[in-house]
DNA sequence: TATGAATGAGTTTTCATTCAT
DNA sequence: GATGAATGAAAACTCATTCAT
């Protein structure tokens, strides 16, 4: 790799986590190009030299957090092997991401997408392999019960998704003990499902 | 009642109206003082007269399509006594939302708050009684079934308005049917469930 | 009238005359929103206020020093009744347009014009009247002689037009005393082509 | 000629080739230097590297379809003998011209050169070999004949320049068909005209 | 009560040009 | 000789809001 391609990715990356900064701190309506060239310390045209739209650089920094996020959770649905242990990563992932803020992130993007069709489009397919990842979760949780072939698996999916989306707004827009309250309240029901699932 | 009041309460109908015709037609982002004020046929001014902010009169809309739904909802509901009917009951509700373009303004506005405390605020407010909705609707389903007093009843509700409200982001980024996709295999699967329920 | 509609027409006005200087003085490519505003002493915006686009300001201020030519050079023509009378009409004409400014702003927007279609098409339309001026004064200067009904005065006005923008370009170019030796060449002629025209 | 010179020549052409196209295609306004850039398949840089500013490069533009024009026309006036030979070729120009679409990048730099004095002097420079091309045209077509000695060829010369300008500027604002309709006219009086000149 | 006019601050994007390599 | 990266300055236009009337 030469020395100008090197730095030809740096900057594209200094430039998508600066965008990924702005979503994070300011929301959507706050990442425009003149914030994100503040908090990444350089020209407003540096985006659109290298990303050519605000969109584009709003994409690079989603999938810059979730490529990331992706691999951490199929990583850690490899480890999960009951339906208890599922409700328990799909805690750990939601306080994670929460904290993180990825969640902030996605929920803004997505959010803010409604009035822009071209960016909406982008994260529209970026959502694929979140609904894949949701379909093996199940899949595996299923696996050798009663209810393997019952479920519609892939629409389950696609809810689950727009389940975690919609309490990513409501959790920006307040209600984040209620969420929590959700998820204590299903461990405690896992293990009596799990018992179901058995018989 | 004065005259004057008299027109007033007209008047701030009127904003609110155009407001929300706004909200439908062109979105959080296309919902701006100019566009309101063409579509009522009203002076810009105006809206800041009445209510002070933009973002009140946002408010006043979303009041406005919430009270409607609201009733319309609660007499739906009274007719529910079956699982299966609830299922039924939730399908339709999504559908005429989706049509009549509440959940679209409803979604804008949660989306759009996200970047404005003060909106954000209000819209939480207004959340409320549609959990409450839920909870009833809930309730209802489970009377004298062997899951009554078990299944948490408040934070399901939240749960599900968490749903509803990402669905309908999903459903504007163009995932329609697939939202559709998982009421129609929640159908098949409510008598299973309903059988269950009796066990 | 109102006093606000006074003050439109006012205002109005005054941007139309501000415009109207900074092309004078800046040329097309120096008559940007920024420009007019500083020149006229108010704000940027209000340009787009009162006329929705720079272009339409653009035309206004177009109008602005079309009027008031146009006028007085229908005139000018009705006193003219020989040749020899219309070239110096003509001559002087291009000179009160020269010093005025009138055909430097006239030629900044054809030539401005080119790459805006909706500019070009409202200057197209503002042309109109001067070939009409050129068509009556052609009539006017060959009444009553053998060349009556034998020259094509439709397409000799046309030419006339062209050749005054041309001359105009040039002009700004630096080419101003070439066109006033044309005329000079032309005044000495005219008696000659006079007395052709009797015989 | 050393290699590295040759070369030299060789893309400082291709940057003029590439920068008439973008004339041609995008008008002056279009002719920017990430156009021309693309257009030739090299670095933006370049352009500044051979030619030190755009506007040079727009000359050497200029006098790449110049110095053609001129050799074709020049050897179409050898040819020339009467008056309306004379018409006839001016005709044949005007139509080549516009088809090649010579006279509008001409026209365009000369419409965008009104703003810029740097490139306006380098502009008119290049009108002299055109105005010495006519006086040529004019002189022969007048060869003995009365009017020889007569008229004021140069005047006249400088006249047809800025006219031909001029019916270039607005044939690209949409009256293509109008200076066609004077050249069909004239083309009629022309054997009229050679007669009297016998005279 | 209602409005037209006005504005400061902001938006995304483009430009010619420079510079280190 | 050639290039990718970078930038300051500017463009047209929009916004929520204010204010005098």
């Amino acid at each position: 790799m030469t020395k100008s391609s090197d730095q030809q990715v740096t900057t594209r990356r200094r430039i998508a986590e600066a965008t990924l900064e702005a979503l994070r701190t300011e929301g959507f309506a706050g990442a425009t190009s003149r914030v994100i060239a503040r908090i990444g310390g350089f020209n407003q045209a540096l985006i659109f030299y290298h990303y050519g739209s605000l969109e584009n650089a709003l994409l690079a920094a989603l999938d810059l957090t979730s490529e990331d996020r992706l691999a951490r959770y199929r990583a850690a649905l490899d480890r999960v092997g009951t339906p208890e242990e599922l409700i328990q990563v799909a805690k750990r992932i939601y306080r994670e991401d929460t904290e993180s803020g990825h969640v902030a992130v996605v929920s803004q993007l997505v959010a803010g997408s409604l009035a822009r069709p071209e960016l909406a489009r982008g994260i529209l397919e970026r959502t694929e392999p979140w609904i894949e990842l949701c379909e093996d979760a199940i899949r595996k949780a299923l696996a050798d019960s009663p209810l393997e072939g019952v479920l519609p698996v892939r629409e389950l999916a696609y809810g689950l998704v727009s389940y975690y989306l919609g309490a990513n707004l409501l959790t920006h827009l307040g209600g984040a003990e209620r969420t929590e309250a959700l998820f204590e309240e299903l461990e405690k029901l896992a293990p009596a499902f799990a018992q179901l699932m058995r018989a």
